[in-house]
Formats: C-alpha cells, sequence, structure tokens
DNA sequence: CAGAAGATCGGG
DNA sequence: CCGATCTTCTGC
C-alpha cells in the first residue's frame, strides 16, 4: 500500500516543511542482493538557503555543495571526520540550494550510525528518489507528535543560525 | 602546498 | 573529554 514520494514532492516544498512531514514516513534501502532496509523516519534537521551559515550551500556553490543548487529529490552525501557519510535530500527548485538531513529512524538512531548502516558512499551524490533503484521514500500514516529543538553540532554558526528549532524529532 | 576543521561516535 | 580519520576549503 505504500508509494514512492516523487520528486515533484520535493521539489515543490521547502526543506522546513520536508523534515517535518518526512517524520513518519519510510525511508528504504535496497542491496541488491536481497537484503532490504525500511524503517520509519524519526528525527530529521532542515538547512535552508545561502544565509543560513549553518548551511554547506552558504560557502557557496562548490564541487561539494553543488547538488544542493540542483532541483528537490536528489541524495546530497557527504563524509564528515573522516568517516560518516551523511545522508540529506535536497528540497525546492534549483538554485534554492537547501536540504534535510535525516539524521535517524525507528531502527538507527544517528547520522553516522544510519550512513554505516546504509552502507553509503560517494555513489550516492545525486541520486534521484524517484528513479533509483537502492534508495528511497515510501508514504505512510505519520502517527505521533513531533518536537522541535536547535540543531546539533552547528556552534559555528553563529547566534541567530545555530538557535533555530530546526532539528525534528518525532515521539511515538 | 600545508594546515585546520568538520551537520559524529564510542571509549575511558 | 578526547581521539579516529580524510575530504574540502583557506591562507600563505
Amino acid at each position: 500500500m505504500s508509494e514512492r514520494i516523487s520528486q515533484s514532492w520535493f521539489q515543490s516544498n521547502d526543506a522546513l516543511f520536508i523534515a517535518q512531514k518526512l517524520m513518519g514516513k519510510t525511508l528504504v534501502r535496497d542491496f541488491g542482493n536481497g537484503d532490504i532496509f525500511r524503517s520509519v523516519i524519526t528525527e530529521t534537521e532542515a538547512y535552508i538557503g545561502p544565509e543560513d551559515l549553518a548551511c554547506h550551500a552558504s560557502k557557496g556553490k562548490t564541487a561539494r555543495t553543488s547538488v544542493m543548487f540542483e532541483e528537490g529529490g536528489l541524495v546530497y552525501v557527504y563524509l564528515i571526520y573522516g568517516m560518516y557519510w551523511m545522508l540529506n535530500f535536497v528540497t525546492g527548485n534549483q538554485n534554492e540550494p537547501q536540504a534535510v538531513l535525516i539524521r535517524g529512524t525507528q531502527a538507527c538512531s544517528g547520522p553516522g550510525k544510519l550512513g554505516k548502516l546504509l552502507e553509503l558512499d560517494k555513489s550516492f551524490y545525486g541520486e534521484n528518489l524517484e528513479s533509483s533503484n537502492r534508495i528511497w521514500v515510501e508514504d505512510s500514516e505519520s502517527v505521533g507528535k513531533i518536537i522541535s529543538t536547535p540543531r546539533i553540532g552547528i556552534d559555528y554558526a553563529g547566534e541567530v543560525w545555530k538557535n533555530k528549532p530546526w532539528r525534528f524529532v518525532l515521539e511515538i
């Protein structure tokens, strides 16, 4: 009964909206060997636009951030601390650099651990969530209450941006 | 071209 | 609290 979420949905909404609406939806990862990971998304963070000093796109368009300047519905992954692949979904239209960081699912809490569990790597950079045969999101009923808090690990972003309540957690 | 720091995590 | 571990960006 679950239906894959379309690229147009990611494209026609901003990161703040999508970060909240992804709550309760199902993240799917097909490893291609018969194993399929499916788990409900329970924690996200929104990173919006060039003004948001916590958003990588605030540094401008570079090889690392260019996918955020593309249309929504694509995967943005990057390696952090030399060992963790962070999973993000690009949102909004072209030249509206924004993304949603997937910080956790019911089966796995923590963005670093999730990236490891999903076996992410550089090859996922720019993957299309609507057409990919290895990673996508399926619609499902959101049950529970959404809590918002400041984002984690971005003290460098300055008082204004580091205090934005753009981290969302689903309490089931 | 060298150096620093990072949207993290686990061990002590 | 600190080290792991390596890509990316900055400054000289």
